[in-house]
DNA sequence: GTGAAAGCGCTAACAT
DNA sequence: ATGTTAGCGCTTTCAC
């Protein structure tokens, strides 16, 4: 037998499938005779309201689609703490899907979302073209979570990668370091900005003659090498910035393996807070962007579309903060005659 | 303008609905003229068939569930990328829903997925009730993943802990030690086992007297208190097995504050290859987990059931397989005279 | 090869 | 406070 429907509730508690429906979806005016009834019979056949006949007559869905690149990422992990939260709150459900960085999976994924016909779409880092991004958001509010927009119909909410490069030199500088390199991050997201941050932040705290920055990659790999690069020629940095957590792990494997003592001799900070920085072994001194908050805040962003408050696009940048841990400290003290 | 429907189509391409639908749906038998058109009108209006009805009608849905406990442990994000490619392989789509480990949203996520009339559900380590899960099951095929299951109704899949822990024990008895010991994961889930593995293993391999087992549990600070607890009184062992990766961890950190060199006086092996473990700084031997073949055959036991090929529970146990890494190494040599 | 009509399970007027 | 009715967007007979 297929399950029941709220046809059946109604015979079986002799009454009409309206007041069935305004029982389960728990309205006032309701003899508690008869919605003691309903709700027993409901019970006892094990009936559950059926959200695909809802939504098909309410024209509403009531759920966010939630699209994340890649599960691997214990980034969006938070981010999305943060988006259940919010949209629970504001009366929403929310759905995931996902498509392990590959263009055709991701591009089935996000038509799955948009058949269910979700209200709003919170895309996480998504790989797929700008172009496919735009005709989900001419269908449903849309906004980019930790990927720039400058299109007119997403909105995009990020971190200020910019001053979080701030911070981490900040923190450095006065820590009393002056040689402070940065290993950047390449073309990743926000890579750009970092080293730009960091650039600015040299320059301001009069540093900028100092200021060297070598080719690496958000990743462990590109740590390493940016150490090579870093200690085999000219003089050495006494610390380091490197673009991302990976990269600052990459950064003390490689600082280890040449006997360089951390925060000894050289200092390490790193970028995103991810829970390998804040394992016991590592104690990684990073910069940590607000993702839940990020979360909540993408919900909103949707939410102010939906209730047709705003139209054009908004790019919230989040203030990013500093966790200090156990890379870095003041610079080892010059040679001087006692 | 709301979204434009089947009608809508239909209208501008001057045909019926029931001709749009089968377009849409690639029916071979329409006129290539016809085809065209419609598509053609389709695209300029941005048509998208909307699943909400189609289900509504079809009775089906489509749809795989997935409901995750906890996304921030990385471990599912492969289980994941079983499921996903398997469902894909068998037309069936996935959505994920997720509770952060509180019962309240939990229970919600999984409504939501209920009433979206999935028709299958894959739990990966819920905190929900077995009595909330054993209902779901009496809806639509439920199949638990990473942890275990009596019912008849609901079918699981899991790796092999007992096996596992075996695999460790072998490895460490096969480069010379003796002095075996466990840290164990308490009551997390697969403890008992890999604790049982671990006493059976070194039974099997005659050093039944040497084995010890300390209270640990599955975090680093688990690890930690281990060590603690094995070197601080009787004769230290030259291996350790730890319940899982975090508190392989652990013990690592634990092991270098008192100096204790790894592997050449202490050989560290973890459960899990997490991400954590193949971090080079870290470089933990553990024990892999084929996670995502236990995702694609959560999927297959689904399909069985709704084949209608099989009405009793199946409870799969898949082989876990050794990674050796760096912590890992003969036992430090007794000082022989020469 | 194409169209007309019925109906999936529910909600939302509108009556009473 | 409760029942009647129409219809959401689609698929599926069944005619032609």
């Amino acid at each position: 037998m297929s399950r029941p429907t709220i046809v059946d509730v109604a015979k079986r508690a002799g009454v009409s499938k309206s007041l069935v429906s305004l029982v389960m979806r728990g309205a006032p005016n309701v003899s508690d005779e008869k919605r003691e009834r309903v709700l027993r019979v409901a019970s006892a056949l094990g009936y559950r309201p059926n959200a695909v006949a809802r939504s098909l007559v309410r024209q509403r869905t009531n759920l966010l689609g939630v699209f994340l690149s890649d599960l691997h990422n214990p980034f969006f992990a938070e981010v999305i703490d943060g988006i259940q939260a919010e949209a629970a709150e504001r009366g929403y459900r929310t759905i995931i899907g996902t498509g392990d960085r590959v263009e055709l999976s991701e591009a089935r994924a996000l038509d799955t979302l948009l058949e269910l016909r979700t209200e709003g779409l919170i895309l996480a880092s998504p790989i797929l073209p700008m172009r496919r991004i735009a005709e989900a958001s001419r269908e449903v509010p849309t906004v980019l979570v930790a990927r720039g927009s400058r299109s007119s119909t997403i909105d995009s909410v990020a971190n200020d990668d910019t001053a979080g490069a701030s911070l981490a030199v900040g923190h450095l500088a006065s820590l009393g370091h002056r040689r402070i390199a940065h290993i950047d991050g390449g073309d990743g997201a926000g890579a750009r900005e970092r080293r730009r941050g960091y650039e600015r932040a040299m320059d301001r705290h009069g540093l900028a003659r100092e200021a060297r920055v070598v080719a690496g990659a958000y990743t462990e790999e590109g740590g390493w090498q940016g150490v090579r690069a870093l200690f085999s020629r000219g003089r050495a940095p006494t610390a380091v910035f490197a673009a991302n957590d990976l990269a600052a792990i990459g950064t003390l494997s490689a600082l280890a393996e040449q006997g360089i003592g951390v925060p000894e001799e050289v200092s390490v900070v790193g970028y995103d807070n991810t829970a390998l920085a804040a394992v016991h072994h590592i104690h990684l001194t990073t910069v940590d962007q607000p993702r839940p908050e990020m979360g909540r805040t993408a919900v909103s962003l949707i939410l102010e579309r939906l209730d047709g408050e705003r139209r054009s696009a908004r790019h919230v940048l989040m203030p990013p903060s500093l966790v200090v841990r156990g890379t870095s400290g003041a610079p080892a003290r010059k040679k001087v005659p006692r």
